[in-house]
DNA sequence: CACCCATGTATCTCGGGCTA
DNA sequence: TAGCCCGAGATACATGGGTG
């Protein structure tokens, strides 16, 4: 067809419009009549005032529900306090009648001097031996001044009982000082990250403190360091056993994980205002039960497929590359918030997994390239992947404990006793086999040999069994409201911030007893299906694994 | 020129098709 | 049937352009 010849569509219009060319200010065309009438300033303003009186509305609603839920959230902590408080009471009573009117006495002397409380447990074997070890400087470090102030109030010598009281009393010192640091709903994203760093210093640093703690402060965004240590001594024995089994358990471990536990602090999706917009701005009520049209062609470009994943990545994008990023997360304090406040903390993660997973590659990474794409897509599916094992165990139990035929009244009382504070819900099974199932055997393969435990992981854990039992809470199976950010990303701060976690974390052999109580329930390697079916060689990943610059890393 | 709307882009979350 | 996988849709923010 040639340019001069109209076509048929041309024609049609010409033959439907009596002025092809119009402008919107000399109104010559009846633009309402098809459709493209332009509004008047006043109309616009009418639009944008109404539109500003509903943004006010929302805005009004949004501060309401906030401070409802910082209400609750008060609630909670006080409660946790009382929790806190009252566990240790009882196992210090507990202590206290085990150990009879044993008369353990300490002798501090020398430097031990400065911290009295320094309790039985330590003299215990615990790995690394030889003095005071990294565990005693944190719990010093964090005493240190209490510690001090004590020398002079106290004897020096104390039973066993009364250290435990003494250090009761600090523990609700502390709950009440963190108190006023409780994590708040992320209006600013900012101020959590200040309280993340805050609350992380002297228990142990999380990666996001590592990389900044890489050099004097400047404006450049920190390189990640996926820390490759040279010496095994340094790997915590729950990762020794990751990678091989046969490595002893520690002793001293009892394999119970925390006991306190901050609440769930929403059971319910704060009403998704998804579903509502759909009906205010559309005007239509969504319809409930949508049918999936069958999948389109996506542009190679948008797609998140691991279709489109480079080839020379694919043999190792499933068993190193993603259980490495899996790691790193894992050891966050917030391993929701996958660019850590806002900088490039992704990108960088995944330049130093690929980097050590194929140092040959030289890939670098860019935002929204393949590899960037699919692997931040799959972040999210590890994120979800706590939930889903969460709500097929939470299943399993009920229908195990109350049986087919249970009524809703059987249902609701066995879920009320489980998710009670002392419930078998906290006995450290359930969490301990999800955080296994969803994270332990996800990691395997990880070039990332850190030292950092993985408190992200345990806490999204921990969060997962207490959303997934609220989904019984009827007595009977009503699905949840998700697991996100949004849903359960406080309730996760609120562990790896909160002093449960601080109390897991202030000596060696208590996380790694987690971990390692966790680690009977890795039973199998995680096989990624398309990796597994790239024809994956054993010896590839051994070859890989290795530390960059070591002899095998070839 | 300030204001406002429409559109574009990136990120996040969810649901359901597909497969073993 | 469970779990994997990935596109659809929601959300948040950025940008360009029309209007008075």
């Amino acid at each position: 067809m040639s340019p001069e010849e109209p076509s048929v569509q041309d024609n049609y219009l010409s033959s439907q419009l009596t002025t092809q060319h119009y402008s919107t200010r000399k109104k010559t065309v009846d633009l309402a009549q098809f459709g493209l009438k332009k509004r008047t300033q006043t109309e616009i303003s009418v639009g944008a005032q109404w539109k500003r009186a509903e943004k006010d509305a929302a805005k009004t609603e949004k501060l309401e529900a906030s401070s409802a839920k910082i209400q609750r959230q008060k609630t909670g902590i006080e409660r946790l306090k009382k929790l806190e408080a009252e566990k240790l009471r009882e196992y210090t009573e507990d202590e206290w009648f085990s150990h009879g009117q044993d008369t353990a006495t300490y002798e501090d002397a020398g430097p031990h001097e400065s911290d009295p409380l320094s309790d039985s447990e330590e003299s215990q074997p615990e790995g690394s031996q030889g003095g005071k070890d990294d565990d005693d400087e944190q719990s010093q470090s964090q005493q240190g001044s209490k510690g001090k102030q004590r020398e002079k109030a106290k004897p020096l010598q104390l039973t066993a009982a009364e250290k435990r009281r003494v250090r009761a009393q600090e523990l609700r010192e502390s709950i009440a000082a963190n108190n006023s640091r409780t994590p708040t709903p992320q209006l600013r994203r900012e101020s959590s990250t200040k309280m993340k760093a805050k609350m992380m210093t002297g228990l142990l640093p999380d990666w996001h403190a590592k990389l900044q703690a890489g050099g004097p402060a400047t404006n450049k965004l920190p390189a990640p360091q996926v820390n490759v240590p040279t010496s095994q001594g340094l790997i915590p024995t729950w990762k020794s056993r990751l990678q091989d089994p046969s490595t002893p358990f520690p002793t001293g471990f009892n394999g119970r994980t925390v006991n306190s536990k901050p609440r769930a602090l929403q059971c319910s999706r704060a009403a998704k205002d998804s579903d509502n917009d759909v009906i205010s701005r559309k005007g239509v009520v969504a319809n409930p039960a949508l049918t999936r049209q069958k999948q389109s062609v996506v542009d190679p470009d948008k797609s998140i497929s691991t279709d489109v994943l480079p080839a020379w990545i694919k043999p190792f994008f499933w068993s190193e590359v993603m259980p490495t990023l899996r790691d790193i997360y894992g050891g966050l304090s917030d391993p929701w918030d996958l660019n850590q406040a806002d900088s490039d903390f992704f990108l960088h993660a995944l330049q130093r997994a690929t980097d050590a997973a194929c140092p040959d590659q030289h890939y670098e990474a860019t935002k929204g390239d393949p590899v960037y794409r699919v692997a931040h897509q799959q972040m999210y599916e590890w994120q979800r992947d706590f939930m889903k094992a969460t709500l097929k165990a939470v299943q399993e139990g009920v229908l195990e404990q109350c049986g087919k035929e249970a009524s809703p009244g059987d249902i609701k009382q066995y879920v009320t006793a489980t998710f009670a504070p002392d419930g078998e819900a906290y006995n450290g099974t359930p969490e301990g086999k999800i955080f296994a199932q969803a994270h332990l055997a996800g990691i395997q393969g990880s070039c990332c040999k850190d030292t950092v435990y993985p408190v992200g992981a345990l806490a999204l854990s921990m969060a997962a069994v207490q959303l997934s039992f609220c989904t019984f809470a009827q007595g009977k199976f009503v699905p949840g409201p998700g697991f996100s950010k949004v849903t359960a990303g406080i309730l996760t701060l609120g562990y790896t911030s909160g002093s449960s976690f601080s109390q897991l974390l202030v000596k060696k052999s208590r996380f790694d007893g987690v971990v390692e109580a966790a680690l009977a329930y890795v039973h199998v390697l995680k096989v990624h299906k398309k990796g597994n079916g790239l024809g994956l060689q054993p010896v590839q990943l051994m070859v890989y694994s290795s530390p960059p610059g070591s002899p095998t890393a070839k």
